[in-house]
DNA sequence: ACCTTTACTTGCATTTTGCAAGTGCAAACA
DNA sequence: TGTTTGCACTTGCAAAATGCAAGTAAAGGT
């Protein structure tokens, strides 16, 4: 089992540089758009998408997300055999990111094709529409809201 | 010299995986947030961040990025042995992903140091500052503007 | 007790990245 | 006009990450 010694051996202490070392490979942000925008939580549903990601890699990914933090895994009360993957906060607070990209390749790649069509975002709607939507989630993978006694 | 076969051969047309199999690797978003805060434009600028890329990888990288139409290499009217690389709309169009990645890491990493301080965003002037700051980088970078005769 | 489902692990080939040294070429210099 | 120097890369090889196919382990059902 690795320790975390990313905390202190890092390239540099830039924001943006963290973040990349973080979710910077091909798959962690694959697996977090599942969790955001499907009800896939488990192994072999995580395995099943478009992209056919090779088992050992997505074991690796949820290892290391887990480790960082961004993903909790449980057991199925329903089926013990059967571990279920939520996303916490610092999960869904990259939820951005990953509308912007995705709106990117939209401008810009004439083959790109939009998944979670649910979530449409303008430019005025936007910070409404993705805090709508994070909130959504923060109920759906149990995250609990500070705001929650002040509302 | 590379053809542009990942045209056609992607994990998936999900734009947001279209996206990562663009920019998704640990060195070419770096690349871009350099040319996007700093007056670097050489070869030897971009190499010397503090993340210290290799040079071949540096070298492959801004290759890349010129044939995915990010970047543009031009060389430097005033010194001939000198290269300059300038961003494309399409490479000026990631700045949201890049600003959205600094403030996850700021949020959620202490040891982050948040870099381009210049641009402070909060949730109401977000799309303001960002058109703005996208304004001065087309200006900067030379990207003209088709909106430019309708003002 | 046996079989199935589910989540992984293991071993090995391939690809990508990293490091250090070397090459080539235009401009400045002598 | 030859030489040096700065700059942009190559090249060769080691190390790490990724990809593929097959195998293992443990819970649940029958």
């Amino acid at each position: 089992m690795k320790n975390n010694n990313e905390d202190i051996c890092r390239r540099s202490q830039c924001a943006i540089n963290i973040a990349l070392e973080t979710v910077g490979d091909k798959w962690s942000l694959l697996i977090l758009r599942d969790l955001m925008f499907t009800d896939k939580r488990s192994y072999g549903e995580l395995q099943s998408s478009d992209e056919k990601i090779a088992t050992n890699i997505l074991a690796s990914r949820l290892l290391s997300l887990e480790a960082k933090g961004l993903i909790r895994k449980t057991t199925d009360p329903e089926n013990g055999r059967r571990s279920l993957y939520y996303l916490t906060e610092k999960g869904i607070d990259l939820l951005p990111v990953i509308i912007d990209l995705r709106q990117w390749a939209e401008k810009h790649d004439p083959h790109a094709e939009g998944c979670a069509q649910a979530i449409k975002i303008t430019e005025k709607n936007r910070a409404e529409v993705l805090c709508g939507f994070m909130k959504k989630l923060k109920g759906v993978h149990g995250v609990k809201e500070l705001s929650a006694k002040t509302k």
